[in-house]
DNA sequence: CTGAGTCATTCTCAGAACGAGAAGAACGTA
DNA sequence: TACGTTCTTCTCGTTCTGAGAATGACTCAG
């Protein structure tokens, strides 16, 4: 063949590094739930630029030798310590990419963001680069800049001020009011590079994911009860929940969730009876979704 | 203060020829309706890799220069000849990247992948390296391979055969049998790279899509009826839809259509009432949300 | 041990949304 | 003019939803 010979000398001659360079990272935006709060993986930066400053765990893609998805896996591993065993429970799933010429001083770099959910992880241990890491609450990292592409809409908050009962032996969570930004937190607030948005972005995802998939359950353990999930579902979307219709909702939803018979114990619980016992189903789309309260003043 | 001091000399020694280079470039999934089905624009290879073969329009993003989107934007713009005002009426999303190393045989090469819904466009042409570009039935194209990471599942066709009327002056159209894959349409069935599979994913983005998002009127000029907007979703989801329950849905979802008060002339119709006319509304989400028919059959 | 408070689970009820079918009127074509 | 097509509006029975409440199991402070 005239072609493929063709193709093969086209190929012996490329020069890779013809083209001015752009440089691809892989950053992770690792959700978990910690004493009944969304808390997102952060790392404080050991080299420059922005030393010293809160990023999101990532780095690099090494060029040849692995996918995006490897890349990302590989980062969250790093950046958390977590075996094999552990990294096959957290869902990880492709956010977006972000590639604005300016958004590193260094270079041009695109990144490929990913969004993680995790059951509830030990205490991050700074790997790679890293000076350190922490899971730190989205309640203080909220404030959200203008999407490149479709998202990162001003994200939605709670409805009120109030409390409500995590899962199994969490502490009442307070809500915050409608408009109030969030107090920077302790650790401060702002990101490096532009990775603000790409939290805001990756919240919003989560928030929409956990409607019409069972990815809620990503972030629990094998095991949980209705409350539990309901207790997710509150954290990430930041409202409360009707117990009484969730409940009818989750165990309406087929394969959502499926018994194990057993019921469990509840240790530090402020009383009630004792929860039943449920595990993952094997659904991939939830139908009749749960969609989140107050979508219509979201629609405009 | 000496920490600026210290980020400004390390950005001065920073030499970004020193990684092995990853290539990045966009590639465009363009949608449209041409005579009541759905197409998406493709390219003839002008040159090596897969020279001759169908591939997505793309190209490398100009390093330093320009963001994803602006690429995007610009190789939408170089294969279909639109000037800017005409690109202003084509919504343009992300839609994923796609980088695993041997995706490109040159070298490593990461896709950001880009969702276009475009109105009837003129036919395309071939702008740039590209040696022919066209409007290709997606019927033809839709063999789908397995995610990097979470979508790309095997996509769903409509459930019977049959025809439908299209919008105004459309002809019918068939539908597929279900599991039968469609046949290779004239011009061959696979593109070149992964671009099936980008393909395969814009599709069921779209679909998704236009579930919950007005999205569907970016198919449509400026006004149009409510079964132009029917025809939409029939050709993207692939099966006919019952007329007066879609029409009773359109008009409940607030801010989806607003009425201009007129009434269209009909030209190639085969009878029937002239339809009133409508225009986009203002709502960026749909809700309630218009759910693709057959929805349980697909959860697990 | 008792009383108060917490919480899982199940019901009720009214309103909203849905799919299927059909009616009535407007319009093109044979 | 007769007929087939299509827009538009209704009806009907079913399902889904949010709000509220009842029941009973359990914890904890006194």
């Amino acid at each position: 063949m005239d072609a493929r010979q063709q193709e093969k000398e086209f190929l012996a001659a490329y020069d890779p590094r013809a083209f001015d360079p752009i440089a691809v990272t892989v950053d992770v935006v690792a959700l978990t739930l910690r004493e009944g709060g969304l808390h997102v993986l952060a790392v404080r930066r050991g080299g420059q630029p922005f030393a010293g400053e809160w990023a999101l765990p990532g780095g690099f893609v090494r060029a040849g030798r692995e996918s995006l998805d490897e890349a990302a896996a590989r980062e969250l591993a790093e950046e958390t310590g977590l075996d094999a065993a552990a990294l096959g429970r957290v869902h990880l799933e492709q956010l977006g990419s972000y590639g604005r010429p300016d958004r590193d001083p260094r270079m041009h770099v695109v990144s490929v963001a990913y969004l993680a959910f995790a059951p509830h992880l030990p205490d991050a241990t700074a790997g790679g680069d890293a000076a350190g890491a922490d899971w730190l609450p989205v309640q203080a990292i909220l404030p959200a800049g203008q999407p490149e592409t479709g998202p990162s809409r001003p994200i939605e908050q709670g409805r009120r001020t109030g409390t409500y009962g995590g899962g199994t032996g969490r502490r009442p969570v307070p809500f915050e009011a409608p408009g109030e930004p969030a107090a920077p937190g302790p650790g401060g607030h702002g990101f490096a590079f532009d990775h603000d948005r790409i939290v805001a972005d990756g919240l919003e995802r989560a928030r929409a994911k956990i409607e019409y998939t069972p990815l809620a359950t990503a972030f629990l353990g094998e095991t949980f009860t209705i409350s539990d999930l309901r207790a997710v579902y509150e954290a990430v979307w930041g409202a409360p929940l009707h117990a009484g219709n969730f409940h009818r909702k989750v165990l309406s939803v087929p394969g959502f969730v499926e018994s194990t018979g057993e019921t469990g114990s509840r240790p530090g619980s402020r009383g009630g009876p004792r929860a039943r016992l449920y595990r993952a189903g094997d659904a991939r789309l939830l139908h009749p979704a749960l969609l989140r309260p107050d979508r219509e003043a979201a629609v405009r």
